[in-house]
DNA sequence: TTACCTTTGACAAAATTAGTCAACACAAAA
DNA sequence: TTTTGTGTTGACTAATTTTGTCAAAGGTAA
């Protein structure tokens, strides 16, 4: 079960990047990404994307793993997450016919 | 597609308590239970129990209800929604053996 | 030593969320 | 027609959470 934060690591130091160069390079300070690959932050959306650019990646896997860490957060431990995954789909299914 | 706030409108109101009565018992202000009734708001989960009990209903399916709201939300109008949805899915299942 | 790299924690700033309150509108009853 | 009870709205403050800044410190290797 990789993160994403762990993902973009990866992704970073085969790009040969430190995470100072990384960080300049998106505009953050340093410290923050590298909470953020640590899982210590969450990440945003836009720094997904800025990363992925830089290290010349597809993001669509990114944002999903993004996205379904965020859902995971809000289900935390709950007793109904799968019933509530399950009916979100519908809902969100629908609302694509729509 | 209902809402929870729509449901638990519902609720109160066959329940027979007004929005003030209902707001004093769950002890809130009124204003905020008519907003999040309406969904100008965010229940707490908090609140969605109190109401429940309060309304003497069955809270596991409000409670689905609302958290799949919350992941909607999130995922807001989102291009990999869907997708992010059934990792998160396979991650909170993996979990749950462990 | 010097020069990087990264982690950590304290702190401040900014943004979001939650709560309070009074004014308003409406309807029905006194 | 006042009074009473209903619900909505918006302005405002308070509290909480998130985000950003910075300096200190621990590694490692040249």
């Amino acid at each position: 079960m990789s993160t994403v934060g762990l993902k973009l690591r990866e992704l970073r130091e085969k790009s040969g990047f430190s995470l100072r160069k990384a960080a300049v390079a998106i505009d953050i300070d340093m410290a923050i990404l590298s909470k953020m690959e640590r899982g210590e932050r969450k990440f945003s959306k836009e720094l997904v994307l800025k990363l992925a650019k830089l290290y010349n990646t597809d993001s669509n896997e990114l944002i999903i793993g993004f996205l379904s860490e965020k859902v995971i957060y809000e289900l935390a431990d709950e007793e109904f997450g799968i019933e509530a995954l399950k009916v979100a789909e519908k809902i969100i299914k629908y609302k694509k016919i729509q």
